[in-house]
DNA sequence: ATCTATTCCTGGCTGC
DNA sequence: TGCAGCCAGGAATAGA
């Protein structure tokens, strides 16, 4: 499931293959795909990738004339450049847009969102209409910029449960099921625990956890659970180093106590029984 | 502010 | 071997 670390992974491999181009012929086979946006894909037809971002989970493309495209992989989309006849028979029936891409007027390859289970979306439009769709204006800060003091004080003011105020992207923006629990392991905090009860000394541990395993699995490219390859089809590492999340039953790395597995707010949540108390 | 339930969607699993 | 039923999971949404 592509969280901060995978989404961070497929910007900086697309960039290359992105910028300066042109897009060319925009072909929807499924107009579900298409969030409720200000425009259709098609109106970015002749415009060039100027930048390429990442917001949260979102991706961000700026082209020129102040056009501009979001996507949010959710849990299965994928994004990669293919020559222009060259879709893969076993990814053919979950491809829901094809963007044709131009250099300087010669048509090539094309950018590909494919995605199985359909629940992520591609919005299309002016630049100023996309960051102002609801979602994205109410982002909370990007965990690896908010600082120590900031998040303490973030903490302080919620009285809901640490795992769900983590994944509630309005809080901070880029968390997922994964790395939540991770990172609550990390820090030893236990999933249910109050926000606003956390201590200092132990909020400062999970800001720091919080940072440490989001660095980690960028470098190793993310964590390919179910379905996340790069855009060249290859697998990120991280799943090896995962603690906690899916581990269930399996050894505590820290005191051999079996992994266990709740559900907090509708989500199945890893965690060391030992080591993460709820006191 | 916070909680719960529901919806979307499909592959993969379990149990018969 | 086949089939029904269930589940995961991010985020929006509605209602409490």
């Amino acid at each position: 499931m592509p969280e901060l670390p995978e989404v961070e992974t497929v910007v900086r491999a697309l960039r290359p293959h992105l910028i300066g181009r042109e897009v060319g012929e925009v072909d929807v086979l499924a107009p579900s795909s298409i969030g409720g946006s200000p425009m259709s894909p098609n109106a970015l037809q002749g415009k060039r990738f100027e930048a390429l971002k990442r917001r949260g989970k979102y991706i961000l493309a700026d082209l020129s004339e102040g056009m501009g495209m979001a996507v949010h992989l959710r849990m299965t989309g994928w994004l990669g450049i293919r020559p222009r006849s060259g879709i893969p028979k076993e990814d053919a029936p979950y491809v829901r847009v094809v963007f044709g891409l131009r250099r300087r007027g010669r048509e090539g390859e094309v950018l590909v969102f494919r995605d199985i289970r359909r629940f992520g979306r591609v919005w299309c439009g002016p630049r100023e209409a996309l960051l102002a769709l609801p979602a994205l204006k109410k982002l909370g800060p990007e965990p690896l910029e908010v600082d120590c003091e900031a998040f303490r004080r973030m903490l302080k003011q919620r009285r809901g449960r640490i795992k769900s105020l983590l994944l509630d992207q309005t809080f901070v923006a880029g968390l997922g099921n994964i790395y939540t629990d991770e990172a609550l392991f990390a820090a030893r905090i236990h999933p249910q625990k109050q926000a606003c009860r956390i201590g200092r000394v132990a909020a400062d541990r999970l800001h720091a956890s919080i940072g440490d395993v989001l660095r980690r699995a960028l470098d190793a490219g993310g964590s390919s659970i179910d379905d996340f390859r790069h855009p060249d089809g290859s697998p990120g590492w991280f799943q090896r180093a995962l603690q906690v999340y899916g581990r269930d039953g399996e050894a505590c790395g820290r005191c051999e106590t079996g992994i266990k597995r709740i559900v907090v707010g509708q989500r199945g949540t890893w965690f060391c029984p030992r080591c993460q108390r709820n006191g």
